[in-house]
DNA sequence: CGTCTGACGCACG
DNA sequence: GCGTGCGCCAGAC
């Protein structure tokens, strides 16, 4: 049977795809870590494979918000891999969450995690 | 086909 | 309490 039919589970779509639904359903105006989308999906200890598949998330059809995706302390890690230098920072501050220094300055109240709201 | 390298996070000393 | 090493898995060389 084809793997590319419509999947009516997470479990019928590959870790990409996988990491590309929950990033889509963080709030605007949220973040969340690259840990917790990796822990979420069932692969917990590959967040170097979520920020991987962000990466790669550039070509999707539909947008996915990885400027939403930061690492665990609320760093930008990931800010040099978008078109321009501050793209990310101005994605962020554009849906009002305040960056200082690479840095979600209220990262902790932002914080939206996958496995608790979803 | 073996090895290195990541938008990370943790266990261990 | 901090530096070092390694696992996660896919792609580049």
């Amino acid at each position: 049977m084809s793997r590319k039919h419509l999947a009516t589970s997470t479990s019928e779509m590959d870790f990409f795809q996988r990491v590309y639904e929950v990033t889509r359903l963080i709030p605007f105006g949220r973040v969340t870590s690259y840990g917790a989308i990796a822990s979420y999906i069932g692969s917990p200890g590959a967040a170097r494979m979520v920020g991987w598949a962000l990466n790669k998330s550039d070509g999707q059809a539909v947008f996915v918000p990885a400027h939403r995706v930061v690492n665990r302390f609320g760093l930008l890690s990931g800010k040099n891999h978008f078109s321009g230098q501050n793209v990310m920072r101005e994605l962020l501050q554009n849906e009002g969450v305040d960056v200082e220094e690479d840095r979600v300055v209220a990262f902790q109240e932002l914080f939206w995690d996958p496995a608790k709201e979803l």
